[in-house]
DNA sequence: TAACTAATGCGACTGTGTTGCAATAATGCA
DNA sequence: TGCATTATTGCAACACAGTCGCATTAGTTA
C-alpha cells in the first residue's frame, strides 16, 4: 500500500531478485548489491515490498528471514502456500514449486504452512 | 554423548520440560525455572539434551527456537518429522503428532522436513 | 523552480545466542 | 569420609539480525 517512489536503492533491489533464482537474506542482498546502501533501508525496503505482495519471506535456519520474487501476490495479500528448500551446504535456498497442503487439525485453526526441506542441492551433491 | 552430572540446573529444566505439553524457548524456559539460572547455562544444557537426543529444537517466529522433549531419540540420532503449531494470538508453541512426510525432488536430496504450521490455538479461538 | 514529504543514512538500541575464563560443585577413588 | 579431578556454572563481553528516532537528501507534483 506505501507509496513507491522509483528510487534508485528500490531499483537495485528489485534487480538482484530479478537476476537469480535464489530466496536472498538481506545479508547476501547487500552483498550483492553494486553499490552501499544501508541496511536499514534495504529492511525497510523489503518490508514494503512485502506488504505490497512484491516479495515474501520466510524463516531458514539459523535464525535468517530470506526473501523473494511473489508470483501472485499482490497487496490485498499473499497466496502462495509453496515450500522452500535450503542447502545444508552451501546455504543456498531456492522457493519451490511444490504447493503445501494446509492440513486440518482437531484442536486448532490452521491459517498458514511453513515447509522448510533442508538437504544438498545437485551443486552440493557432485 | 556429553558427560551429564546430574546438577540442579538440569532437573529443573528437564521438570520444566516435562510440566507441559508445549515447547519452550530458552527465554520461555527461563521464565519458568523457580531460580534465576544463567541464560549461557540455559543454553548449553539445551545444546546437550538436544546432543543427547533427549530434546529437539526448531525455529518458530519470530526467529526463535523452541525446544520440546524427545519421544523416540536418542544419542545415535533424531528420528522426528513432526510438525509444530504456533498459535499467532498467545505465541504458544506445540509439537503435533502429525508426522511429515519427506517429499522428494528432482534436483535436490531432502534430509529433513521442517513444518511449522500458525493458526489460532482452542483458547484463542473462543 | 519551489514546496512537500517519502526515502535514506546514521547511530543507538533490542533481543537471541555464543564464547573465554575464573570460580564452583558433582563425581570417583583412596 | 576426604580429596583430587574436571564438568558445570556465572559473568562479562561479544556477534549478529533486525528495529527505531531523527536529521538530511532527493523524488514528485504543481
Amino acid at each position: 500500500m506505501g507509496v513507491h517512489r522509483k528510487t534508485r536503492n528500490l531499483e537495485l533491489v528489485l534487480d538482484a531478485f530479478r537476476n537469480t533464482q535464489e530466496a536472498l537474506s538481506a545479508h547476501l542482498l547487500i552483498e550483492r548489491l553494486p553499490v552501499d546502501v544501508n541496511r536499514s533501508t534495504v529492511y525497510r525496503l523489503l518490508d514494503r515490498l512485502e506488504d505490497d505482495g512484491v516479495v515474501h519471506s520466510f524463516l531458514a535456519s539459523e535464525n535468517i528471514r530470506f526473501y523473494a520474487l511473489c508470483k501472485e501476490c499482490n497487496q490485498s495479500g499473499h497466496v502462495h502456500s509453496h515450500a522452500h528448500f535450503q542447502c545444508t551446504s552451501c546455504s543456498q535456498v531456492v522457493c519451490l514449486e511444490q504447493e503445501v497442503a494446509v492440513p486440518t487439525l482437531n484442536q486448532y485453526r490452521v491459517d498458514e504452512a511453513q515447509v522448510l526441506l533442508k538437504g544438498q542441492c545437485a551443486t552440493c551433491m557432485r
